[in-house]
DNA sequence: CCCTGATTCGC
DNA sequence: GCGAATCAGG
């Protein structure tokens, strides 16, 4: 997996906003959160509260900051014959990543619109997209799910990456409610524009939602689809 | 143990 | 430039 500019704008995004490497890493996909890590120091971003680093810089003029000592200059001149990576070992291709925790908001229902189920239900997965979506098989879409579940009330925490973003609970009806993104990834929003008087979406997403029948003959059929087909945005 | 980020260094 | 291995604190 190489490193995009979407992918690095993603890591920016999300390390500056809080975000552990390991969830930067498992949003990203393709990625051991090393690799985040290592990526996110070339890059220049750095220095986020980190564990190792009860680096307490010494007011005290008395104290001239000993630099300990030289970096381990040889720990392990020794050759690494271990091929074995037990960090893939450890956690093996993980197919199934819980799906993001956008509390749903008080009272506040949302009136269904090309919202997918959130937490509900987890649909047959046929294969894992890039960014860590999971598509589904066309059938799998709408598994009946009539029986709206007992909602708890989870004070989940939105995802940094998503600051400044139209989320969930953000949602009114003055606002576009077209879904960004997908679900499940830490950054997933909805536009947020002003909605076409009348429609639940901007003018944009209007068309886009609701496309003009054309004369048959060449008409591709996709649907508005939230999930399942490439990154729109 | 688990987690975290930092660093090193072979590739 | 990349990232596994390693280190080291919580």
């Amino acid at each position: 997996m190489s490193w995009t500019d979407e992918r690095i704008g993603t890591l920016k995004k999300m390390w500056e906003g809080g975000s552990t490497a390991s969830q930067i890493a498992e949003e990203l996909g393709g990625v051991s959160r090393n690799a985040v890590i290592g990526k996110a120091h070339r890059l220049g971003l750095k220095s986020r509260p980190s564990p190792v680093k009860a680096n307490d810089k010494k007011a005290d003029p008395k104290t001239p900051a000993p630099k300990p000592a030289a970096k381990k200059a040889a720990p392990k001149p020794a050759a690494r014959p271990a091929p074995v990576r037990p960090q893939a070992a450890k956690h093996p291709p993980r197919p199934v990543p819980p799906v993001a925790s956008h509390a749903t908001p008080e009272g506040k229902d949302i009136p269904s619109q090309p919202m997918p189920n959130p937490s509900n239900n987890l649909p047959k997965i046929v294969s894992v997209g890039p960014g860590g979506f999971l598509r589904q098989g066309p059938g799998d879409q709408q598994p009946p799910i009539p029986p709206a579940p007992p909602r708890r009330l989870v004070p989940a925490k939105p995802s940094p990456s998503i600051a400044g973003k139209t989320t969930l609970l953000d949602l009114n009806d003055k606002v576009c409610r077209w879904p960004m993104g997908h679900p499940g990834e830490p950054d997933f929003h909805f536009c947020g524009q002003d909605v076409n008087p009348g429609f639940p979406y901007c003018v944009e997403h209007c068309g886009r939602a609701f496309q003009a029948q054309l004369p048959r003959g060449s008409r591709r059929p996709p649907p508005p689809l939230p999930f399942g087909g490439p990154r729109v945005r």
